[in-house]
DNA sequence: AATCGCTTCTGAATCGATTCATATCAGATT
DNA sequence: AATCTGATATGAATCGATTCAGAAGCGATT
């Protein structure tokens, strides 16, 4: 027994094919006698529409693409999600593609996504897909960048504000009396990195007493460079160590904070603090509850979301770059007294 | 400018719409020459296959369906990693839908993929849907059941055997030399939490020595809970304190980590030892890198995945429980000599 | 020369929902 | 009574890829 189709309902309802479609699209054409007919119909016969036939006619699509760079990194997670919750608000689905920071993959997502006729792709790029994502808007299919700012390019896009994150990350931590800041973080080809790290520096500078700030490098944002930067500190003389370590993101963060237990003895908050960035949950969640810039990675999917659906209904649209204002969140790792509830 | 059809590729390369089907679909039977000429006709044209159309004509589908029961849990993360990465090397693409445990969305997510007419859906579910289930296979639409023992049922499943894995656990902190267990977690209604209390049970049974367990219940497996519940033990006066603790899964573990900093001092694992169950990636980066009981998630997704490809190939294939048994991974916060590098 | 077998190609029919030009009809207006 | 209006309903044409019965071409066999 093949699935009913629209022309079982109508039969079964007793009208054409014509007014099932319009009770199914544009009820308010049709009369309420007509209406029941065909809903009964269509619970009798437990009808579903096919999608197929009607993307194939009518050219609209129930489903977004996300090209997501690095699955593993929660942030991202939370970002999907957002955009996710936006999506399932409208009866849309989201096909899901992780790239782990590789090109191929890149393109094979972008490819299927393509046939598929998605309504739109919400990517953070990692190679050069500009000239990829023209050919999709030729297509009709719109793109926005996520977590990465479209400047100049011709889409949207949304971000934050990395210069401003590092800039209140630090003044946090001279305000709450620390003046000998490092900076653990890397690649620099990272934008982030370095806007992060610049926005340290114009709070240092700007700052009422004198303030250091050294760089420690790592070699990606992992936990395991956070923990192999951390033992590279606390190998130091005391007399050299730093007060305050501000790390690129959070893994990084958390990473260093496994190497700051030194003989069953903390020394986090009170000889070194931890800032990081990204507030994953797991901030929250350490042994020492993290401080963090907190970046609204719910929001950003949702919104890039919703400025998708917007292109889509309206074609020729006027790019927006959307940016956010990362939000301090204080905890124990910067604070000995912040609050021991978790926020 | 509408994007290249068949007929135009066909026109272009001055062959018929069959034959560049052909070229398509059944390369073998068509003329090396033709390929060549329809090869490059779509090169030219920039032809990108219609998704619709061919499902629409040809039934198949290339996209699955995976409903995650809650996004939140890096565990999940991992298990639809596994399955996308499988499902990219068939070029498949996955519709990702997270219920968060409202059997609403689930609701939703199996309507929007009934729709869609997936190739099949993974699912970790929530209410009761096997009816629903049921009526997707009579369209021809497989699922597979994720991290949930399908047992009687007439579903595939592929899930971790939770006795085993708590029996392994406790057999660790025996070993040892942990005599007073605390089991932690909660609610029972779960069926993983009643599983691996169960396989503790039996360890401590079977052990050569005497060995307590008593259970702190938690309301949920959040860090939040374990954080509560690690409060509520070093609450008690320190002769009644338990000497290790067996988290009904990494979550709480974490929460529980956090409790025991106590006064700078870090008891774990000299005065109390923990072990969790998922082993997510934050165990090994824990300010105390956690024992804990893996799951080969990726696997898990992966497996399931391959099954739900076999089921849509052969109709009728007996459906097939798989159980994986988990791999106790020591750490810290039960080996003080545990080796000092992430694994 | 006729027939057969094989490979390769052709093009009309098809999938199911949507769309739109056209038809129908009850009631209002002249 | 004739005409018009607005609200509904109809059903054939359409979207683009696939399929398949049949045609065409060609060498081998009788």
């Amino acid at each position: 027994m093949p699935a009913a189709s629209i022309r079982d309902v109508a039969q079964h309802a007793g009208v054409s094919v014509g007014t099932v479609s319009n009770v199914l699209n544009r009820p308010d054409e049709v009369s309420a006698e007509s209406i029941a007919r065909v809903s009964r119909a269509i619970e009798e016969l437990g009808y579903v529409r096919n999608d197929a036939a009607r993307k194939l006619r009518a050219g609209v699509s129930t489903t977004v693409g996300f090209v997501v760079l690095n699955g593993q990194n929660p942030f991202f997670n939370d970002v999907v999600r957002g955009a996710e919750d936006e999506a399932s608000r409208h009866n849309i689905a989201v096909l899901y593609g992780n790239t782990d920071e590789d090109v191929a993959r890149e393109r094979l997502y972008l490819d299927l996504f393509e046939e598929q006729q998605v309504r739109g792709v919400l990517i953070s790029p990692y190679g050069d897909i500009q000239p990829r994502l023209e050919r999709l808007r030729a297509r009709g299919i719109p793109a926005v960048l996520v977590d990465r700012f479209g400047g100049s390019s011709r889409f949207s896009s949304v971000s934050v504000d990395s210069v401003a994150g590092g800039r209140m990350a630090v003044e946090h931590l001279i305000a709450t009396g620390r003046r000998r800041i490092a900076f653990v973080g890397g690649p620099f080809d990272i934008r982030q990195v370095n806007d992060r790290l610049a926005g340290a520096r114009v709070a240092a500078e700007n700052a009422a007493v004198p303030v250091e700030v050294e760089v420690v490098a790592t070699g990606a944002m992992t936990v395991d460079e956070g923990v192999a930067a951390g033992a590279r500190i606390v190998s130091r003389p005391r007399g050299e160590w730093p007060d305050a370590l501000f790390a690129a993101n959070d893994l990084i963060a958390l990473g260093l904070l496994q190497s700051l237990v030194v003989g069953g003895r903390m020394l986090v908050p009170d000889e070194i603090a931890i800032i990081g960035f990204d507030d994953i949950s797991f901030a929250s969640a350490a042994a020492v509850p993290l401080s963090s810039m907190r970046q609204p990675s719910g929001m950003i999917g949702r919104t890039a979301l919703r400025i998708l659906l917007e292109e889509t209904a309206d074609r020729d649209l006027i790019p927006r770059q959307t940016v956010f204002l990362p939000e301090l969140v204080v905890r124990r790792s910067t604070d000995p007294v912040a609050e021991r509830r978790r926020s």
